[in-house]
DNA sequence: GTAACATGCAAGTATACACTTACATAGTAA
DNA sequence: TTACTATGTAAGTGTATACTTGCATGTTAC
């Protein structure tokens, strides 16, 4: 059984309480006891709290990973597109639950956060208004509105993801793959020409 | 010009002071002084600081209000009534924004909160479920997943809702109406038979 | 073996917070 | 007037929190 390094040890911990909590609740001294070391060991890995959290922005900065992952195995069928992109979105939106929990918290505190989770429907959002274009100029589009359209089916995926995040199964029992067959079934019924 | 009531401007001010900072960070002197009134006051009148929240939470409470929104003005024609009902439904989201916001940040500290808002979602699924197997039986409605359809629907709504109340108009400038249409548009197009 | 380093432990400081108490004051109702 | 109610003011209490300091201990690198 191998030891994670302190410093990850209490980020990790951080992590789930502030998530949890929020960022003023989270006391140093239960990050402490969660990461299972001393509570000066924190102030001496980050020098105070704020440090904490600093921290762990840093772990999750936007990285090309999201561009790549949107681009990658691209069918131009679609609705195979569409349903492809909703898993991996919502895999990725789920990977980072955490971190986006804490933004919803403290984006009026710490707007260096607020940022860094503003850009991921950016990035998506010309990810998707480019692939709408492409499929135009195939005559695999209706004509709508792309931005509106890509704007729509980020409701959509985003609207999902958080129901899940905060609500868990309880407004709907059926599973994510079933909801996003479903979901992106008509989305690609109503904007095919 | 008149003043409101003192415990009126109490919970005004701690509703707007805690949906910004959370609960923890919001203090009882602060909301004190953005209510104009001395910190007692607060004590006197609510006894202790979760007394406030409980309040808060109190003038809230679930009221026949939304299920009437959803049954009024149905007209049977699918696009019609999806662009009406999402209308609606963003309108009253954005009246209990500060609400929605608090039961984002404390769902954990107060399961009180987060029972409250979790009944929105499921109201809604109810009411979109009966509408759209009524209009199966009408021939008006391709043959999908109901409950699937209906959560869907209520995804990209409440994606929406989020989007605007957290980021605003930064990912997209396009008006809420216009978004909204687009987005009903492909949606009944998508389930029509 | 020894020096450097990471961590634990114990004790402490200053501050901010929720909340209390006692008293003064102004407005309202009988 | 009198009595009551709502609020303000001033002063305080106990506790929790972020953060510091000094020292002990164990592990690693050479």
């Amino acid at each position: 059984m191998t030891t994670q390094p302190t410093p990850d040890r209490i980020l990790d911990a951080a992590l789930k309480l502030i998530s949890e909590k929020g960022y003023t609740a989270a006391t140093t001294k239960a990050i402490a006891e969660l990461a299972g070391v001393n509570e000066v060991t924190i102030f001496r890995h980050f020098g105070n709290k704020r440090g904490v959290l600093k921290a762990i922005v840093a772990t999750f900065s936007y990285s090309p990973l999201l561009k790549e992952m949107l681009q990658k195995d691209v069918t131009w069928e679609l609705e195979t597109d569409l349903f492809h992109f909703s898993m991996e979105y919502f895999r990725y939106m789920m990977s980072i639950k955490d971190f986006v929990m804490i933004s919803f918290k403290e984006a009026i505190q710490f707007p260096e956060i607020d940022e860094e989770i503003a850009n991921v429907p950016l990035i998506i959002k010309r990810e998707l208004m480019e692939y709408f274009s492409k499929m135009k100029d195939r005559g695999k589009l209706a004509d709508t509105n792309i931005e509106a359209t890509a704007m729509a089916f980020i409701a959509l995926n985003f609207g999902f993801f958080i129901s899940r995040a905060r609500l868990g199964s309880s407004v709907s029992q059926l599973s994510i793959e079933d909801l996003l067959q479903t979901s992106t079934s008509i989305f690609s019924r109503g904007i095919t020409p």
